[in-house]
Formats: structure tokens, sequence, C-alpha cells
DNA sequence: ACCTGCCGCGCC
DNA sequence: AAAGGGCGCGGCAGGT
């Protein structure tokens, strides 16, 4: 694997070197970057640079796509925390730089499931590289490695300038030597395999991320523009409210009797129910829902309107669609198990109601995918609990488990099974997760330790090697109030509840964040599949010239253009669509067997192919 | 005029 | 209907 080292080289230019050939290292001004990596990426190097969301923006407007990197930040940051490599880190011989930064930075009808010899043919993104991993891990630490705390990261317009003005940040000699450091920690780490697949996804991850960016999602505002109206009533003058709220706030009123309540204010909505006798002690819709009054069906509507126009309303609309895209930054690796976040946009809790809008170019077609009860399937992989895995065989894991036996209704399976996964102990969902842990007591076992080990404040890691964070400060305070031998029972109860709680999260975190990597294989599975498609049909389409070069990232070829936790849509011609959707099904079955081996787990896919977002789950 | 914390709710 | 994990965001409240 050939690898090709950017750094700076001073007054504003760039060097791009591959430290084994040295003598082949080019410096070229930063206006020339894109051309320079484009040259390069003919010999499918592994690039290695600081940080993809300073880096990649550039490269993807200049019609330039890679096909592989390592992002140092992102894998310098699991590095530092996972439990895999505190020996090799305690050794001391591969101190961090402080140049290297931290924490998140700012950027700016279904195809058949292809047949398995298909799978084995085609390469994954770089399966040659890794082995499957093997061994299932909730994997217990050391504490008193650093702690998660977030650290304020770097602006990317002062990146950019700093690198207009030639500053020494990230010479090229400090970023070979960064990544020689992270090699050096993996290799000395326990588990090398898993976690050099971890740091391989976790990059190509910050690559999607630019491109999901870069694409952006197809929105098409009339249509959402029509939403608002059904909904709200006619888009109002600036500083009024939607006619059809100010009708629901009038039967409010009325039903409360009180005429001046502001319903956007929980304090004095709050004081207005009780005071029309609804003894509630918060304004939440869960509790409002329990109460039998006149006053509550309108407000339950209205608070569901003021939630659309705040969140996805017009004021939205203008904000962030622009030329038919919605174009959210993404935040690839941005929470503590490693799933996403984003920045702006809300773009991970798009309301259902407003997917109608997501609707592909003329000519063009989505392909939404979304893995069926991923994370259940993947506690059955990491405890290679046969039980568990057998119930999942098939669409849906949740009547598997009640042909099992286990529970009598769908219903039951889903509370137990998130009951499992979340720490339930009261309510039905409390109740059922005994039966659970008889019939599969081998992923039972393995939640149960993780919480175990986090209501001792202990680290606990997913399937890849990325580590839980250290408890906060809170549980500390409360653990060594309650070991004072002056402490209360009240104390002592307080203790015992901020340990479950952080019981709770590290329970979670084994399958969240496990989850999370599958999520990473397959879409950088998938990503791969779809360049070879694109490439497939470039060379059908006639010789690539460097005009049409920069339409082969996007404006021709399927891409993705979103991702939710466990979902996907590709944006691809409608002649590609079939081939498109069967990329999506190989790269799920080849995330499975990237992540759990020859382990019969299954990831089936809800997959369909539609003209409009708001068509995928009907 | 800001900032911060909390609530409520959208998504997984 | 069920109450337990992870997020981001808008709005209000209460502080400076």
């Amino acid at each position: 694997m050939v690898r090709i080292v950017v750094g700076m080289a001073g007054q504003g230019r760039v060097t791009l070197i591959d430290p084994e050939a040295a003598a082949e290292a080019v410096t070229v001004p930063l206006a020339g970057f894109p051309d320079a990596v484009r040259r390069l990426e003919a010999r499918r190097p592994r690039w290695v640079w600081s940080d993809t969301r300073s880096w990649y923006p550039r490269l993807l407007e200049a019609g330039v796509r890679v096909e592989r990197c390592h992002d140092l930040r992102l894998c310098g940051a699991i590095l530092e925390h996972s439990a895999a490599t505190v020996t090799v880190r305690d050794a001391g011989e591969h101190p961090r730089p402080a140049w290297l930064p931290v924490g998140p930075s700012e950027p700016g009808a279904a195809a058949a499931v292809a047949a398995s010899s298909v799978i084995a043919r085609t390469p994954l993104f770089e399966l040659d590289e890794f082995d499957a991993v093997s061994d299932s891990v909730a994997t217990v630490g050391t504490p008193g490695f650093i702690d998660a705390a977030a650290d304020p990261g770097i602006d990317p317009i002062d990146r950019a300038d700093d690198a207009v003005a030639g500053s020494s940040a990230e010479p090229v000699a400090a970023v070979i030597a960064e990544h020689d450091r992270q090699l050096a920690l993996l290799a000395g780490s326990a588990e090398p395999n898993a976690l050099r697949l971890l740091l391989a996804a976790e990059s190509a991850g910050a690559l999607i991320g630019a491109e999901l960016h870069a694409a952006g999602l197809p929105w098409d505002r009339a249509v959402h523009e029509r939403v608002l109206e059904d909904e709200l009533g006619p888009k109002p003058k600036t500083g009024w409210k939607p006619a059809r709220m100010e009708e629901l706030a009038a039967q409010v009123r009325t039903a409360l009797d009180a005429a001046s309540v502001n319903l956007d204010s929980q304090a004095d909505l709050l004081r207005a129910l009780r005071r029309a006798g609804i003894l509630v002690d918060s304004t939440s819709r869960w509790e409002l829902r329990e109460q039998d009054h006149p006053a509550i069906e309108p407000l339950l509507a209205y608070k569901k309107l003021a939630r659309l126009l705040s969140a996805n309303g017009w004021a939205w609309l203008d904000e962030w669609i622009a030329g038919g895209r919605f174009r959210p930054d993404y935040v690839p690796g941005g929470t503590a198990t490693g799933r996403w976040a984003t920045s702006g946009g809300g773009a991970l809790q798009l309301p259902k109601i407003v997917r109608s809008a997501v609707v592909a170019d003329p000519g063009w077609t989505l392909v939404v995918a979304d893995a069926a009860q991923l994370e259940p399937r993947v506690l059955a992989g990491m405890a290679r609990d046969e039980a568990m895995a057998a119930a999942g065989r098939g669409l849906d894991f949740y009547r598997g488990i009640v042909d099992a036996g286990v529970v009598e209704t769908r219903e039951q399976a889903k509370y137990a099974i998130l009951g499992a996964m979340y720490g339930a102990t009261t309510g039905e969902s409390g109740r059922l997760v005994p039966r659970l842990a008889r019939a599969y007591p081998r992923a039972m076992a393995l939640v149960d330790r993780a919480a175990a080990e986090g209501e001792r404040g202990g680290v606990v890691s997913t399937l890849l090697g990325r580590s839980s964070p250290l408890p906060p400060s809170e549980w500390h305070a409360a653990q060594s109030r309650a070991s004072q031998p002056e402490a209360s029972p009240a104390d002592e109860r307080r203790a015992r509840s901020v340990a479950r709680e952080w019981g709770r999260f590290t329970r979670n975190f084994v399958v969240q964040g496990s989850a999370a990597e599958w999520a990473l294989c397959w879409m950088a599975a998938l990503r791969t599949r779809l360049a070879a498609i694109a490439a497939a049909g470039a060379e059908a389409a006639g010789p690539i010239t460097p005009a049409s070069a920069s339409g082969l990232v996007f404006e021709r070829a399927p891409h993705l253009v979103y991702f939710l936790h466990d979902e996907i849509i590709v944006h691809t011609p409608q002649a590609l669509a079939a081939d498109v959707a069967a990329a999506v099904e190989e790269a799920a079955i080849g995330a499975g067997r990237l992540l759990f081996g020859d382990f019969p787990v299954e990831f089936p896919l809800d997959l369909a192919v539609v003209d409009s977002y708001a068509l995928a789950d009907a």
C-alpha cells in the first residue's frame, strides 16, 4: 500500500510525498493541489493528511475524488482512547504531538440480493488488508488514561488562511512522523487487526462526510412549501404566526379559560394548565397525552405545528436549501460512540413529514436502504449468540423472537430488546428482559458485563476497539462522597443511581458503537462499489476528458447523498438504479462478513427505489 | 445585548 | 401504551 503524505511546505505551498520514495516528492502552490492529487491518485495511494475536513473539500470543489485516506485527527483520537493501546501508550515512547488537532473540526423495488459469488469476487473496500474480526469483545480497560474532554478544535477558515499564508502548521515532516507514530501505536496494540479496520473505516467515513456535503441531498422547495401550507396555512408575514396555529391557540385558550396564555412558554403554559385543573408536572407531550381535557387535543396539535415551523419552516428553507440541495455539515465520529453528528440544519432529525421534499432530479432516482434492527443483530454477532442470531434470520428480528417462543407478541419482543440494550429496569420493558436473558444468555451477558464495568467507572470498547470515555466528574464525586464514613443513606442512593446511569451508557455504548462500525463498513464498501459502477458507465460513455472528470464525481455518477446511523440514500441515474441497489445489498453482506466472519448473523435491508424519500418506508 | 441552562421534541 | 441509550436545535428563562 503506497501512502502519500500531505503537508505544508511554507509560502503557502503543499508537499505531497511518498516517504518511501522521497525523491519523487511534489511541492505545489495550494491552487495546484487538486491537480497534483488527481495525477497521483492513479497510483491508488492512501492519502495521509491531518484532517479530511480541512483538505478534502477543496479537492471535491475541483472535481477530484480520492479512493482512501488516513485521517490523522480522527484516527489519533481513536488510538488515544482505545483500551487496546493502553500498554503501548503507557510505555511513553509515542507521545501525541501538540499540533495534531483533537476534537471535531469545523468545515466549512429493490433489486435482488447479489449472489455470494459476486461478493467473493468483488473486493470490499480494502478487504485484502483485513481478516474478519473474529473475537467478540467488550474489552475491559484500565481507568486512568486521557479523558475525552472536548478540545476547542481548529477553525477551518484560519486553517485555510494559514495554509495560504504559508504558516508552519503541519509541515510535511511532522505529518509523516505523526502517521508513523500512529502506525506504531497500531502495531503495538492488543488488537491491531480490528483497530486497523476501524481506522480505515473511520477515514473512509471522513471522505464520505465531505462528499455528502459536496453532493447535497436533492430537495424540492415547492414540495416542502406545499407541506408547510397544508399543515400551517399560508406563509405568514414576518412576526406573525401561521393561521392554523392561531386557530389552535385560540381553542386552547378558550378551553383553559386563559385568554392571554403564551403557549410557547413552558412556565406560562404549565401555570395555565394547573389553574384549569390539569395536574401535570411538565408540558411534555407524553404527560399531556394522559390527560382528559378539551384543551389537550388542540394543544398537542399546536405543539406539533410549532415544532414544524421552528425546526423546518420557511426560515429553515431559506437558510438551508440552495440550488435544490440540502447541504448539512456532517461530523464523522462526532459522538462518543462513533456515530456521526451533524452541525446545522438538523440533518439527523429530518421529520418524516418533510421527507416528501427529498426528490430525485429528473431522470434520476433514489435508492433508499436501512438496516433492519441493526443493533440487536450486531449484539448477537458480538456475543456470538447462536440462538439470537437464529431469531434474526429473516427480515423481522422481532417476529423471529416471537416464533422462538421467547415472548408472545412482536411488540413485546421489541420492548424486551430495547430494554436489554438500554438497561431498562422498570415497566413492561424491564419485566420482559429476564425472559430475553433466559433465551439469549450470551448476548445478555455481554451487555450486562458492559454495564457492570461502567458502574465501577471502567472503560468498555466496541467490536473494533473504540473505547468509552471515562465517567463524568459527577460519578467520581458521588462515589467518593458515598465512601466517606459519614456518608448518609441519601449519599449512597445517589452514588448507586449515578453509577447505574453510567452503566446504562456503557451498556449501550458497546452496541451502538459497534453498530456504527457496521454502518461505516457498509457505507465504505458501498462507496467503492459506486465508484466502480461510475467508472464502468464512464467507460461506456467514452474517454474521460478533464472537463468531464469533475462530472464523474457527482454529475453523472450514482453517489451517496444521505446517511442516518443505519440508513443511506444514493442518488442515481435511473438506468443504474438496479446496479446500485445490488451494490447496496452486496455491501451490507460484505460488512457483516468483515465484522463477524462466518458467524451466521444476517443484516437484511429494507430497500426501496423511489423518486421521493417519503415513499421509502411506505 | 449577549450567554448559558433547561425543556421539549425531532431522528436513530 | 410501555421509559432506558445517543444526538441537535429552537425557544424561553434567568443570569450578566
